[in-house]
DNA sequence: TTTGATGTAACTATTGACATTACAACAAAG
DNA sequence: CTTTGTTGTAATGTCAATAGTTACATCAAA
């Protein structure tokens, strides 16, 4: 099972916002077409990084202003904005575990620790990569196509 | 999103196999009745585990064998065997971003570095636990289990 | 008041998880 | 060699989530 594409367009759409702005006005219909999907879903994305607190919208007039330092937004911020996990909990279990059976009611004091210890070890390493990150990076791939460019 | 329940119906299969070796004759019956699924799910993951190569199943007769030591089969090899992840990756994307936009034409570089150290991370941790924690952990739980019932 | 944007609801298609029934294939015991 | 119990697997149904699309009310600024 993947994890769904809006955590993926979700920064798709933060790296737009830092490399356009100023230069054009960032509306979902401009963000739907560099990410070849469309409006409405970005709508809802938007909505889940502003309901985190993470942006700020505009309604009427359009753009998106981000709140915090580039820096102080991580990827697991963004992460848990978007992906609605029941109980937090990365696994699932099967409903409901015999409670007559020895090991079916033993099954979740068995795993829970080692489970937990699985999930906190991918969001710790969420946590290391930032905005700030993008976008950096972002600007080393331009220059970098730049460069390919006066090349030939 | 979530990982699917299948992963946890597979480590509940081998700690029944652990636990009941020579007491039960260990079946997709028995199998389904401890989880509280049905014998078809239990199959399909015995399927799995078999093309993996971590258990052998007696057609017939009934009756399953791991194939290796508990400690040289990790929660990762489990996890491999069980999720078919499309080209191995646990981030899904967009379909196809928009070439003509900078940011879309290097969503790809930009981020699946920082992605693929994410799942490793996971990867890893998974890697750290076996049946043989398992073997142990629920031993320790039917002793505990024991002696509280003596203390009544 | 017009214009252009966001916020949402409603509907659809597609996919995957899981449950269930049914039956063929098979191995061992009698 | 027939019975019995089990695995292997196909077919079908239900349910939830993803994602696309249309439509329209709401809103802010020119």
């Amino acid at each position: 099972m993947q994890i769904s594409s809006r955590f993926t367009v979700a920064l798709h759409i933060f790296t737009c916002v830092e490399v356009f702005r100023g230069e054009y006005k960032i509306t979902s219909d401009f963000l739907a077409s560099s990410i070849h999907t469309n409006p409405v879903l970005i709508r809802k994305i938007l909505a889940q990084l502003k309901a985190a607190g993470l942006i700020t919208v505009a309604r009427g007039t359009g753009g998106i202003e981000i709140t915090r330092a580039l820096s102080e937004i991580s990827f697991y911020d963004v992460y848990e904005a978007i992906e609605p996990l029941e109980d937090g909990d990365l696994f699932r279990f099967h409903d409901a575990p015999n409670p007559d059976c020895p090991v079916g009611r033993n099954i979740h004091a068995l795993l829970d620790g080692k489970l937990a210890a699985i999930q906190r070890a991918m969001e710790e390493e969420m946590r290391k990569y930032t905005l700030a990150d993008l976008d950096e990076g972002i600007r080393a791939l331009l220059d970098a196509e730049q460069k390919g460019e006066e090349g030939t």
